[in-house]
DNA sequence: GGCCCGATCGTCT
DNA sequence: GACGATCGGGCCA
């Protein structure tokens, strides 16, 4: 049920594709459980891609947990409001990921009916860790292991005619790796972030 | 629906 | 001291 650590080390954007229909679960402190199907991510990778935070092999104290095994959380802080999480892939020392940007809720949806459309709750990679509650206590956590409180469940695996890519978003810093296709997300969902795809 | 803009602070130089 | 792997509100259509 739970996907396994070799689930993530593996070439990234294969993890990335593969994780589409995938289920998100985070259990809260007290005990709540929230969980929801990915609906769109994207691949950075690592020290040749210009987008990534390892772009050229930098390393900080911030971006340690994506040099750290596959199959381990790497959650940062943007903007001064929102946090990130991603799936750090391949192997230690290669320090590549996949950033979660949406979901489609499928388990205590109750929580949130007060929070307008269900389809937006979770259309973004910082409304989607403010809904679960994720936070840098999360980070480099073992996303195999149902102990973290933040957990990935195998589910639905989307067929390549129904995943579509693009250009990744707010990464124009990074000239034209802005513009590799490496988001990916499933073909006509509502839950996709509001950035199109082309 | 689309475009513009401000918020707000951790991180790195 | 500058900037960001974002979001929501305001405005216009």
């Amino acid at each position: 049920m739970i996907l396994p650590q070799s689930f993530y080390a593996r070439d990234t954007i294969c993890v990335a594709a593969e994780l589409l229909g995938k289920r998100l679960v985070r259990v809260l402190p007290s005990g709540k459980r929230i969980a929801g199907r990915i609906v769109e991510v994207e691949a950075y990778l690592g020290v040749e891609d210009p987008a990534a935070h390892t772009f050229g092999g930098r390393r900080t104290a911030r971006n340690e947990a994506m040099y750290g095994e596959a199959g381990h959380s790497y959650v940062y802080f943007v903007y001064g409001i929102h946090h990130c999480v991603n799936v750090v892939t391949q192997t230690q020392g290669v320090p590549e990921a996949v950033l979660l940007r949406a979901l489609e809720i499928v388990e205590g949806e109750e929580r949130f009916h007060d929070r307008g459309p269900r389809h937006k709750w979770f259309n973004g990679p910082g409304k989607l860790c403010a809904g679960l509650g994720v936070q840098r206590d999360l980070n480099a956590v073992r996303l195999f292991d149902p102990s973290s409180g933040l957990f990935i469940e195998d589910d639905f695996s989307i067929s390549e005619g129904d995943i579509v890519s693009g250009r990744r978003v707010g990464v124009d810093y990074a000239g034209d790796a802005a513009y590799w296709p490496l988001r990916f997300g499933v073909r006509g969902n509502a839950c996709l972030s509001p950035v199109k795809f082309e």
